[in-house]
DNA sequence: TAATCATGTTAACAGTGTCAACATAGGATG
DNA sequence: CATCCTATGTTGACACTGTTAACATGATTA
């Protein structure tokens, strides 16, 4: 057993993107991620000053993850703009839904993205993408009302996940409008998304 | 030093519902209310059986308070149907914004709604009040088709509450599309909600 | 009056984030 | 090659957390 790890900050990052998504971030302590790479509970202390700059690394990873999953979205050459709008619309909602915890941290409170600078650039970027899909389907927009749609557009599918993230709400064994109406859109997103967005 | 209270209980749920604004419902510890309640550490426990149904509690409340609002702003009948309606998403608008961290609560998912009914209840009534003034607003839609229309509505303002609660990418310091955006909505939210649902 | 029961207390447990003090190893410098 | 420095690890400790068990009190009720 050599003293030294290696390659411990990565592998520390990596078990803590998993226990996060499984357990959900309030539950994951770094007692236990540490103890998981076989080190000492205070190890992870030489790679992160807090546990909150742990989960930033997360949360960052889980930007970047989404910031590629949009932007392969709106590659797809073959596609129309309004489709590849659509396909990035669902695809965010397919990744808010099946990456519950992580994108549930997010956009958590507890870290504080003004003292992670790659965190809110990568945060930020997500906007970026969807606003690149829009100017494409909105020529001659000014760049003012873009922005804004673009904010219109963010917060529908940011919502939809958080609704629909609310199992209890959303499962159809209780038989309330709420319920009927999130198992609808859960079961065709697409559909939901042509008429909500009206493109 | 009366060895019983008498009102212990309603006393805890009201500063938990002041600590969680406050300070968030992670930041809140049992212990710290009941030393605020000047009760020992333990005596919460002859009311709640767990910490989480405390929280159930002030996010109940929350949906109480939530409801009472959008009752409130649907009630006021020198009001159109439109304006009513936009007076209710301002309204929810507003009171995810001031009530940040109690708004936070009850879309959080440290609470197993199931296991509290009542919460669910007042959760689920939430979409009832916005189904009511939807309906007056599309005479002779189908039940199905409200529904998703006012899912569609309440993610949109679900949505916006989350994305300009994060003060990080609204603030105007960083000068981005999205804080830009952020900051227009912001300063007028009714402007936004007339654009965005086009009503 | 006596018994019951809701409501309080104290003591303890395992678990948490975090810090200070110390240990080790490997690379840089003389 | 020897030495020192620095990055990275460990141990031990602190104050704090939720929660339980065992016990105390006092109001209600039989």
């Amino acid at each position: 057993m050599k003293y030294h790890h290696g390659n411990l900050k990565e592998e520390l990052i990596l078990s803590a993107c998993i226990i996060c998504e499984a357990d959900g971030h309030d539950r994951m302590s770094l007692r236990s991620i540490a103890k998981e790479a076989k080190v000492s509970q205070t190890a992870p202390y030489r790679h992160f000053k807090t546990k909150e700059s742990l989960l930033a690394e997360v949360s960052t990873r889980g930007f970047i993850e989404l910031k590629e999953i949009l932007h392969n979205a709106n590659a797809k050459k073959t596609l129309s703009t309004r489709d590849k709008f659509l396909e990035m619309g669902q695809a965010y909602i397919e990744f808010g839904l099946s990456k519950r915890n992580t994108y549930d941290l997010m956009h958590s409170s507890v870290i504080d993205k003004t003292q992670f600078p790659e965190l809110l650039n990568n945060a930020v970027g997500t906007f970026e993408e969807l606003i690149s899909v829009l100017a494409e389907l909105n020529p001659g927009i000014s760049e003012k009302d873009l922005d804004i749609t673009c904010l219109h557009h963010w917060a529908l599918v940011h919502g939809l996940v958080g609704l629909l993230r609310n199992e209890h709400l959303a499962s159809s064994e209780i038989d309330t409008p709420a319920g009927n109406a999130m198992g609808l859109v859960r079961s065709d997103i697409k559909s939901f998304l042509i008429s909500a967005l009206e493109v």
